[in-house]
Order: C-alpha cells, then structure tokens, then sequence
DNA sequence: TGCACCTAGTCTCAATGCAACTAGTCTCGC
DNA sequence: GCGAGACTAGTTGCATTGAGACTAGGTGCA
C-alpha cells in the first residue's frame, strides 16, 4: 500500500502525455514545449520534471515500458501510464477543474501594502505594470492566431484563452486604479490612514 | 555580508506590519487576520511565519526590540523593522507591484487537459466550478460592503477590490465556455483529435 | 584545436505547505 | 474543586517546489 501521490499541475501534464503515447522523460518534456504547455506547466528545470516522475513511479502509476540504448546517447527510460495512473488522472483532472484553489500570488499581497507609497508612486509602478500585462497580451494574442490560423482544434488551445481573458482582465482592472489615481478619485495620506487607525484601534496589540 | 532575504508575499508583510509598530510574531498573525489579510497572505500554518521572522532576523531586515514576560504566556520576542529592513521592504515592494511575475497556477493546467474529458464531462466540471466561483464572489462583495460601510479608506480595501475583479472575470469566461459547450460552439471527439494530430507529427518522439 | 552551445541527467540548498505535537491557560458546566 | 474542551503560542518533521550549479558527451565552426 504506497501513499497516494500528492497531484501537481506537472504531474497530471505528464500522465496526460503519457496517456497518449510511452514517453522518456526528455521526450516528455519535448512534447511539453512543441504543445506550447511550457505556459501553464513548470517544466523549466528538468530536476523537477526527473523529480515528478520518480514519484509517479514510485506511486505506481507509471512503469518503465523499456530501456531504449541509442548510442551516444545516455540510457534513457521509457515509460507508460499504468491503469491506476488513467484513474488517478482522471481525478485530479476533476478535483483541480471543478474546485478553485486558493493559491497566493504575490500581487494581491503587494498591493495589500499600497499604502506604504505615496498616491503618486502607486501610479508609476502600477502603469508600469499594466505596460508589462499589455505586452503579455499582445503576446499570447499572436500565439494564439498563429496556431487558430494552423487549424489546430480550439479545445487544445482552451488554456491560452484562459490566460488571455486574465491577463486581459488584469490589465483593465490595473488601468481604471490608475485611471482613479490620475483623477484624485482615489488617493490618501499618511494623517488620513492614521485617523482612521484611531477610531478603530483602542486595544491594539503589543507594541513598545 | 549575509546572503540578500528573498521575498515572499509574508515576508514583505511582515516588514510593513512593523513598519507600523514593533511586534511579537503572535502579535503580527492577529493584525494580519484582523485586517483581513489572511486571504492574500499564507499565515494559516504559523510555521511559516515564525520561518519567515527568522529569516528577516538572520537576514538583518528587522531586529529584536525585547523580549516580553508576561506570566502564564511564555516568553514573547518582540520585533523592529531596521533601516535595512524598511529600504528592502520598498524594493520588494516596487518589483512585487510593477512586474508580474510568471506564477503555476493549477487550472490553467488543468485546463490544457481538457481534451481527455468528453465535452458532457467538461461541461459538468466546469459549471461546478463557476458555481464555486460565484459563492466566492458573493463573499468578497459582502466584505468589501461590510469594509466600506465602516468608512475604511479605499486604498486599504483595494486588494479585495483585485480579487473580486479576478474572481469576476474568471467566472464570467467558465460561464462563456460552458455556454458554448451547451450550444456545440465548442466541441470535440477523439477522432477530430487524432486527425489533427496525424497531420503535423510526422516526426513523433520517441515510444513503443 | 579551441570555444561555444546543445542534449540529458543529477545534485544541492533554501523555501513552502501541511500537519502533528507540546504545553500552558481560560471557560464552562457540574 | 475538577475535568472537558477550546484557545494561546510556539516547535518539529516531512514531502514538495524552485532555482541553480554541475557533469559529461556531442555538434558546429573557425
């Protein structure tokens, strides 16, 4: 009875793959990047796509089909999805499609922090931001009409209009805060944030 | 010299926090969730904070300020952002905000696997997933009012702001999926898959 | 021959997420 | 007064992740 494996965005994409067809881990990640799934899946550093597999091995959801030897090459392991690994993929597939998980991201908690820059600072790094969003944009729009053009079947790039609907909504979002700091609609201050902190914080924690 | 701290969205926090006024980790976990910060910030497991706090400390960005006995509380470490600490927090700040930086998020993987379920199966996942996000949403906008109707100064509520924006949008692109999934606008088969596929892999990695 | 770069895989370290564990205190009912 | 359960406060351990360095052979080219 091995402990059930813990999913991971990586590790449903590399069932999936191998759902497909026995794959060596190099292969795998080819098929990642020639698919253009490098976007939404952390295939950058190999150690962790060796490192996912080993688990899914050791999980029992993928067996070594056969040791290829292609000299001047070093050995390399093929491997296929077992039936237990179908089933599993199928439900992380459910579990990570239909519950949305609360993650961290770093700007919602950056921005959380606003107050400690002044109105106008605010407005420079967040143009800056929405400068940066635009160009991500543009840029998933291209790949995007790049392969619709190719005929590729819409559902395979479902994940890149996902990313361009967010990106996009980011970057609305980011330009009306800015637009509201131009136009003073929103704005604060120091003495401002500090009175309201009066009102509310007679009992306020241990402090020197 | 020591190593430069990395940031974290509880790192940056942290230092913002005693920015304010010095104080004890436990002090900081209870300011955190009483400005409701608890949902952009990871502070629910208190080992990372306390983590976090000595990494600051090591790392030289805040400092031991005293060290407090309360009796019947055991000994309670209270903290001081320094200097260095309260010029690193502007730069983690400034990069935090102006660059968005390439995070994983689980869905969007999820997502590009999306072919493995039949349409009906995506269709159901999907709608439990956009229900999910509307509960969501109906929460954050009942917050927001609660906050705004206490007079809190915008700026301090506008991560909430963010989040319902993202929360909103998500929701409205499931829905615009789901709704072209009911209509057959978006569809597909393992048949037109494979077709596509033999088309454009000539060349196919490596299998059995 | 020397140099840069690509392929393929391994190793290490710090950081994170998650959960269990300790240990004292407070509260409430009985 | 006393035990159950909850809260306060901090610690410990483990598996996973992220990021980078390192090995080691192969290829192109000047």
């Amino acid at each position: 009875m091995t402990a059930p494996v813990k999913s991971s965005p990586l590790a449903l994409t590399v069932l999936a793959l191998l759902h497909y067809k026995p794959l060596h881990p190099y292969g795998i990640q080819q098929l990642i990047k020639q698919w253009g799934k490098e976007q939404v899946v952390n295939v950058g550093q190999r150690a962790g796509l060796y490192r996912t597999i080993e688990r899914l091995h050791a999980g029992g959801l993928i067996a070594v089909r056969q040791t290829e030897r292609d000299q001047q090459y070093p050995e390399r392991t093929v491997y296929e999805v077992t039936d237990e690994g179908r089933a599993v993929a199928r439900e992380w597939l459910d579990q990570m499609l239909a519950v949305p998980k609360g993650e961290f991201p770093v700007f919602p908690a950056a921005l959380s922090n606003l107050p400690m820059l002044t109105p106008d600072e605010a407005l420079d790094v967040l143009e800056r931001r929405a400068d940066r969003l635009a160009a991500q944009r543009a840029d998933l729009k291209a790949q995007l009409a790049v392969h619709t053009g190719e005929g590729v079947p819409r559902v395979t790039l479902i994940e890149h209009e996902y990313l361009l609907a967010m990106v996009d909504a980011e970057e609305r979002w980011v330009r009306a805060v800015t637009d509201d700091l131009r136009s003073g609609g929103l704005t604060w201050s120091p003495e401002m944030l500090a009175a309201f902190d009066e009102q509310h914080n007679s009992g306020a924690p241990a402090g020197g």
